[in-house]
DNA sequence: AGCACA
């Protein structure tokens, strides 16, 4: 009864997993209802700090499925393997995520035109299951998970051009910050974000706030949506609020 | 809701 056919998949398929392998910037995720997709778990690590892509994988072990979600960096990929490690995915069958680091790094990156997420099915192909190099081949999309299709990246994104009241700016206003908050950390997920200038913290009067300048507008407004709501993990309290800055950070 | 630096 409560025994999962996938125990067994990922116990074999990873005997040892290598927590302190830096050079492993991929989550491999078990634990999910074979009726998962592959939105949901972009969905899942979307708002977590550098997360880069995902993918839904058929294994064509009965209707196993599993994911690997990579990132830009190791550090990442840890902490969001520890935020999200035992929680709870499926409230009505209580069946958890188990995840852990990869044994090798997804190789693909994701391409400026293509989605953030990718499923791949072996149902069918019944075949190369226990092989370390199955890892992908191909970009097959599945007539079956049409969800993406049409509009590419974003299921339940609001795209307004602006936030709140403010002018679309190349930097951007970070409120919401724990009163641990670091510049360190900040910057640190910053610097994943092409066109990433410079980072400012000011105290103000207790709460720290932030204002991160980008060379470009466009560059700014994609950290935005992307960091978005993202609990940092100095956080005591929500996640980040961002907002385009009313003006322009200085030059220097 | 909270927006500085000059």
């Amino acid at each position: 009864m409560a025994q999962q056919p996938y125990d067994r998949y990922y116990k074999a398929a990873a005997p040892l997993p290598d927590y302190t392998n830096p050079e492993i910037k991929t989550l491999f995720i078990s634990g999910l209802p074979d009726d998962v997709k592959a939105r949901e778990i972009h969905n899942l690590f979307r708002h977590r700090p550098g997360f880069d892509a995902c993918q839904l994988k058929y294994t064509g072990r009965g209707n196993q499925v599993v994911a690997f979600a990579t990132f830009f960096s190791h550090q990442s990929a840890i902490a969001a393997l520890r935020a999200l490690n035992g929680v709870k995915f499926d409230p009505d069958t209580g069946c958890a995520l188990h995840i852990e680091l990869a044994r090798t790094n997804s190789w693909r990156k994701r391409k400026p035109g293509s989605g953030p997420y990718v499923v791949i099915d072996n149902r069918d192909r019944n075949n190369a299951q226990g092989s370390s190099s199955d890892d992908g081949g191909s970009e097959s999309d599945d007539p079956s998970e049409t969800d993406k299709q049409d509009s590419g990246d974003e299921d339940d994104v609001e795209d307004k051009a602006t936030e709140g009241n403010t002018q679309a700016c190349s930097t951007l206003f970070f409120a919401n910050l724990g009163p641990k908050c670091t510049e360190d950390e900040l910057k640190q997920v910053l610097s994943q974000y092409p066109g990433f200038n410079v980072l400012k913290m000011r105290g103000r009067g207790g709460l720290p706030v932030a204002f991160a300048d980008f060379e470009e507008i466009e560059q700014a407004t994609k950290a935005m949506e992307e960091l978005q709501d993202t609990q940092l993990e100095s956080s005591d309290r929500g996640g980040l609020h961002i907002e385009y800055a009313r003006s322009k950070m200085r030059k220097r």
